[in-house]
DNA sequence: TTGACATGAAACCATTTGGTTTCGTATAAT
DNA sequence: ATTATACGAAACCAAATGGTTTCATGTCAA
């Protein structure tokens, strides 16, 4: 239970190339949003957007001073992601692709034994 | 050097709720199309293009068996998330927080000593 | 107090995205 | 040979996304 009903979840937050530099850039500590938006290619308004989409995600804080705003990182909701990427790990060590998993599971490779359907991923998110 | 010129990135195939759903799905192995779409409440053609921008993304392999084209996960792509979490993994614990950090950097807080705006993040790639 | 700076909100716009239905084609089954 | 199955391609659509410009407001500086 970090933060309330995340508007962004952080796998979209991610998604995009400039939301992922913002990271990198508040990585060394507060800045406030017109520093910010000097590292980019567009207009303020537009970066402070993207800042408005990682900070419904959790992954930037804000703080008021005086009359600027500086954003912060706050890395904590990737967590989620390492724990989704944990699952996935085991894979990748192609000592066994989802192929050689199928056909060392039975060796059947032919009739219907798919996934039935039901009983599959019984109820964890995604 | 995995795939070449992937046409989608690994941070937007995984972005949506579906595709990471399909992943899991194929975790266990092989299986043709019209099952997959069994288990998600859109079309077959939808699932189809879920797919393939799995599948531009590296992270699906398909092979023509029959009439049926069978898809199975690789999740080595998924290697690039985890590399890219690596940077990150430090700031979570919040031992430091980016405020911390930057307070601590050099105790000014006053002043212009900002992110230089060059010399920021030289040449890496997000 | 007057003017400049920092910022978010609003209205707007083009493109992308996630979905649909319809159709064509290849393969399998009768 | 005919019919049914598995699938992708195409055309289409609504909503979301990433961007813009303009405007209002609060704060700092002269």
């Amino acid at each position: 239970m970090s933060a309330a009903s995340p508007k962004h979840d952080v796998f979209q937050a991610i998604a995009d190339r400039t939301r992922r530099k913002l990271l990198k850039l508040l990585v060394d500590g507060e800045l406030p949003v017109t520093v910010i938006s000097g590292h980019f290619p567009m207009s303020r308004t537009a970066v402070s957007k993207h800042l408005r989409i990682l900070a419904d995600a959790g992954l930037v804080k804000e703080r008021k001073v005086g009359r600027e705003t500086r954003f912060r990182l706050d890395a904590e909701p990737l967590q989620e992601l390492k724990r989704w990427l944990a699952y996935y790990e085991r894979y990748w060590d192609n000592k066994m692709s989802a192929l050689q998993r199928y056909v060392e599971a039975d060796e059947v490779m032919d009739d219907k034994p798919y996934a039935p359907l039901d009983a599959v991923n019984p109820e964890t998110k995604d």
